[in-house]
DNA sequence: ATATTATATGAGTATAATCGATTATAATCA
DNA sequence: TGATTATAATCGATTATACTCATATAATAT
């Protein structure tokens, strides 16, 4: 048995912790930051976070499964994208992504390296 | 050095992690739903949510640390209250306390209890 | 088919969070 | 003062989370 007994948690509640937990680390708000402007693949996330890739993939897979974020295959790449439906389902989301990073250093380096990189030839392709 | 390396971290996001996470267990979240009703002691919360004494106070700390709420001694009781300063700085906190909770079953028990407990004779005293 | 590229995952390790029981501190009361 | 009560802090054990490296899987390209 575990200590968070998710068994004795009922649905609603579990989900609420589960995305909250998801919120609950750095990288993860980075990556949610970053892709509610625009869908991203992994190795786009790995080049403007400085990350490696497992840890990108990793708290990725950690927003899929709060289903704050889902993915989508084009090629081999997998592009993410916010799931709108759950932000509006809870307000509290929209309202850190949208209103309680702008000031933070970090998020604006982010931003700015994710619109060089936007307005550049680029594309995933070039990043390895 | 931690995994999670905060000096490396600026203050400003280091705060905003700080206070997700100390949302992101249950029964931080049900202190946080019954002393924004009203101030509650540390025996009133064990009685109330039916937790052990160690356990209540443990969470009251996390949150205490997180500036989310702060205590104020009365004789030997000390009361606990939200941080509406804080609240006010952040949105997305009295979102989530406010209109995030009030379909959960586990939540609704919990004001049961409190209103069960604030219409009776008793205080802190007779709860042991 | 084989090689290449992108992503996900298993393994091992380190750090952090949690628990209950116990002990320490602080205020009150007899 | 000494006993009582409320709260906080500590201890050891357990579980959870996070990290990297290496490997597996999936799609593409030659």
């Amino acid at each position: 048995m575990s200590i968070i007994d998710y068994n004795h948690m009922e649905g609603e509640f579990m989900e609420l912790i589960k995305i909250i937990k998801a919120l609950s680390h750095q990288n993860r708000i980075r990556i949610l930051n970053l892709i509610n402007q625009q869908d991203l693949c992994v190795c786009e996330l790995e080049y403007i976070m400085n990350v490696k890739q497992s840890n990108a993939s990793r708290h990725l897979t950690k927003l899929k499964e709060a289903e704050i974020i889902y993915g989508k295959r084009k090629a081999q790449w997998v592009y993410y994208q916010i799931n709108v439906k759950l932000l509006d389902e809870h307000k509290f989301l929209k309202e850190i992504i949208e209103n309680e990073l702008q000031n933070i250093e970090l998020i604006k380096r982010d931003n700015e390296k994710l619109n060089k990189y936007l307005n550049s030839e680029m594309s995933c392709a070039d990043l390895t």
